[in-house]
DNA sequence: GTAATAGTGTCTTTTAGACAGTATCGA
DNA sequence: TCGATACTGTCTAAAAGACACTATTAC
């Protein structure tokens, strides 16, 4: 590192990179979560047919950062502007490419709202929002690169951080209601929480702002409705969002 | 990525990748976290003189993985063979580099056990364990590349593991004590822990084991010593490690 | 004996858990 | 009115917090 540059000497020892994203979204009325896949074309010189995740080559040239590299992928996909992004791992090694490319797979996560993304789902064939518990029981001989892990990685990291964190609120509509917010933790964490317990968590800590008006399905008592608030910071209730027995 | 590989077509794209490793240890007597940093020589072309964390270049024809890369760092430096590795970050853009290159850094933490190291500590002269909170006080040009933001980012990430999860016991001898144990996780958060919930959770989490022995420091009561639980799996008593008032 | 730190016990306060009960919508 | 879901209150159980107390070492 401490010699000059001198791209003829260096360029041999560089390894190929590239970034892959795990798009996320939450299906409000199914209570699911979501992510979206593309079919690699049948002509496709490496994983023809198989599932992948949006991904593409870090050019140095054309980007400066890898987070430059992953927008990109995903506008490819979404022509979405400005997702928010978490950086997830990298991924090193001769494994991730067929042809054992030496690669580094800089690896992020995406979540969407349902209400920005899912107009795309029917326009283009090759795109699926799939619900990632039913794709986590495909065999990883599906999948195109080494996305199958990238996924397993990004999924155990997102139920990991709706137990602690505010973070699923970005799943949800702008403005939302808590048993809204209190049915994406159950879903994700797999616990039932306490109702009560639940709600005078949410006001004591201030994670949530009150906004004006109600949600209204049309056949029960319709809920006040909420947004994440901008300036919390830190753990959601830390801990004490313990689900019942 | 879904091109053949050429490496005449596609080395132009490929960015600078190197790897960073920021090599923790904890010195006992004084209850402080150190770091292991060492000088650029005074005629490298690259920030000569400044304080720098053991790195080094990515070269495909070399190594495999990142991993393999960072462990290579720090045996340049420590001749240690199996350091106990997390990754940290991935860091991307024009500005790590002074000649502008657009570099990839994957950061590693390394936890590692004073008694290992401490051997190194004069023999090399341009390495040096230096107190975190000391250095953190440096000013960051006084520092090689992004090193002091990636320093941040490790203390950081080792603060908030201490709170939640039992990582810390890899910076004590094998076999410590509550005491020490619960020390390090005052340092390291800021809180004052009370004594009897403090030893009451390690009992029931099971997140240490009683061994044969007592420490003794020849002038109180002799503590018992245990070492960390090799089975225990997940988070250190989530959250119930709230500190006094 | 004292100084010092290890380790336990016990009481009070806080928080979680269970669940009954009230509120507000459409039909 | 009823069915459905939102929301509140209250009692009980469990865990955290404060702190006094006992234990074991060197001197």
């Amino acid at each position: 590192m401490s010699t000059k540059y001198n791209p003829s000497i260096h360029n041999d020892a560089r390894p190929n990179v590239g970034v892959t994203v795990v798009p996320f979204t939450y299906d409000l009325s199914a209570c699911d979560l979501k992510v979206l896949i593309y079919r690699r074309p049948i002509d496709a010189e490496v994983f023809p047919g198989k599932i992948a995740l949006p991904n593409g080559v870090y050019d140095r040239r054309v980007v400066s950062t890898a987070e430059e590299a992953a927008e990109n992928a995903l506008m490819d996909k979404l022509k979405i502007k400005i997702p928010h992004l978490d950086q997830l791992h990298t991924f090193t090694g001769n494994d991730i490419d067929p042809q054992r490319m030496n690669t580094i797979n800089i690896a992020y996560s995406s979540l969407l709202r349902e209400s920005e993304v899912v107009s795309f789902n029917d326009s283009v064939s090759d795109l699926e929002w799939i619900s990632v518990k039913k794709l986590l029981a495909t065999s990883s001989d599906m999948y195109a690169f080494n996305h199958k892990e990238v996924l397993e990685k990004a999924y155990e990291r997102i139920c990991s951080q709706a137990e602690y964190t505010p973070l699923t609120t970005n799943l949800l509509p702008k403005k939302f209601t808590i048993p809204d917010f209190k049915k994406i933790i159950e879903v994700l964490t797999g616990w039932e929480l306490n109702n009560s317990r639940f709600r005078s968590r949410i006001k004591q800590s201030g994670v949530l702002k009150e906004v004006k008006g109600k949600s209204n399905d049309g056949f029960s008592k319709p809920a006040q409705l909420y947004k994440a608030n901008p300036n919390y910071d830190g753990y959601f209730y830390p801990k004490s969002l313990t689900g019942v027995k």
